[in-house]
DNA sequence: GTCTATACTACGATAGAC
DNA sequence: GTCTATCGTAGTATAGAC
C-alpha cells in the first residue's frame, strides 16, 4: 500500500533528519512514487508527519499489547506479584530498546521529546499515557507508602534505565567498547537492569 | 567575541532544528552579522557544527571539574566513601539534566547520539570518555564482584537515570502533571534518584 | 575582518495532463 | 490516483568591495 510505505519511510527519514531536514522529494523517490502523492494523501510534509506520529503510537500499542495488559488488574494483586509484573514490563521495555527495529521510530519520538510538537500529543495521548498510568498502578502497590506524584517520579526514573540504551545509544556503545548492542551486550544490559530494578523496587523494605 | 557569540547562537539552532534545519543566515542575524562571518571564521556550516561540539565538551568539562576531582583517587578509597561520592556524581549529574541552562547543550548532545557524527566523536573524547571510566573507577570500589563490562553498563543504566529527565523531558512532565519542570519537582525526583542510586549500589550486600 | 551582491542548488506547493 | 512541469522561496558558498 503506497501510504503505508509513505510513512515508513517517512519515520525512518524524519527520524533521521528531523522535520526540516527531510525532504519530501527523496521520500517520495524513496517510496518509487512522485512528490505529490504526498500532497495528495496527507495533505503535505506536516500531514504526513502528523500521520507517522500516529502509525507509530498505533504499532507501539498493537505490538505490546500483552505488556498494557499486565497492568489492567494492578489492584487486585498482592506485592510479589506486582513485583514480577514491574519486572517483566521493564524487561519489555528493554527489549524494545534493545531490538533494531525499534531505532527507526525511536529516533523519531526521542526528537519530539527535544522539542515537542503536535506529534507528540498524539504520541503521548496514543500510546504513553496508559503504560505510565499502568506501570504507576503497579508500583502504587509495590509502595504503597508513595503518594502519587512520587510514584510518577518513580515510573519514570526506572524507565530511564531502558531509555538510556535508545537516547544515548553511541555512548553506551562506546562505554561497553562495542560497535553496536549484540546478544551478549543485550543480555548483560538486561540482566543488570533486573538487577537493578529489584533493588529499586525492595528497598527500603527490609 | 563574535565567535563565542556565534557558537553560543549556533548550539541553540542546531540542537533546536537539528543540522539541516538550521540556517546559517538565521545564525548570522541572531548574531548581528553577515553570514560570510561563518564561512571566514569556521570554514562554512559544518566547520562551526564541530566548533560546537567543541565547546560543549570543553564548558562540561570546566564547569565540572569538581565531580572530576572526586573520580580521580578512587583506588584509595573505602567503600562507604565511594559509596558517597557515587551518589555525589549522580546527584550532580541530575541537576546539570534539571537545570535549564543545559537545555541548549543537552538538545544538541541527544540529536548527536540518535545520528552520531564527527561531532560526537569530539564529544565523547572530549569528557565523556574520562567521566565514564572516572565513575566505573568508583562503582569498583563500590561492587569489586563485577568484572569490567558489568560495571560499564552499571554506570550506564545508573545515568539513564538522570538522562531520562532530559531526552523525555517531555514525557516527565506529562506524568508529573507539570508544564515545567520546577523546584519542586526538581527536589523530588533528585531525592528519588538519591534512594534508587542508593538501593542499587548497595544490593546483593546484607 | 566584515560586509554586500550574486551564483547555484534544492525545497514545498500546486496546476494540469492522463 | 498518479504523474510531469513549473513557480516562488530559501539554502550554502563565494567573489570582491572596503
Amino acid at each position: 500500500m503506497l501510504q503505508t510505505r509513505l510513512i515508513d519511510i517517512a519515520i525512518d527519514q524524519f527520524g533521521r533528519l528531523g522535520f526540516d531536514g527531510t525532504s519530501t522529494r527523496d521520500i517520495a523517490r524513496a517510496s518509487g512514487t512522485a512528490m505529490s502523492s504526498i500532497t495528495y494523501h496527507f495533505g503535505g510534509k506536516e500531514g504526513l508527519y502528523l500521520a507517522c506520529a500516529d502509525h507509530i503510537a498505533q504499532g507501539i500499542r498493537e505490538r505490546h499489547a500483552t505488556s498494557i495488559d499486565l497492568m489492567l488488574d494492578a489492584g487486585t494483586l498482592d506485592r510479589p506479584t506486582a513485583v514480577q509484573r514491574c519486572l517483566a514490563i521493564v524487561d519489555s521495555f528493554a527489549q524494545i530498546m534493545l531490538h533494531s527495529g525499534s531505532e527507526r521510530w525511536a529516533r523519531f519520538i526521542v526528537r519530539e521529546q527535544q522539542a515537542p510538537t503536535e506529534a507528540f500529543e498524539r504520541l503521548y495521548q496514543g500510546v504513553m499515557k496508559d503504560m505510565i498510568e499502568g506501570f504507576c498502578a503497579l508500583l502504587a502497590v509495590v509502595k504503597p507508602e508513595l503518594p502519587p506524584l512520587e510514584l510518577r517520579a518513580l515510573a519514570m526514573l526506572i524507565f530511564g534505565q531502558t531509555l538510556v540504551l535508545r537516547a544515548a545509544r553511541a555512548s553506551v556503545c562506546k562505554a561497553l567498547g562495542t560497535p553496536e548492542l549484540g546478544d551478549t551486550e543485550a543480555q548483560l544490559l538486561r540482566n543488570r537492569i533486573r538487577e537493578n530494578s529489584l533493588a529499586i523496587l525492595n528497598g527500603g523494605i527490609e
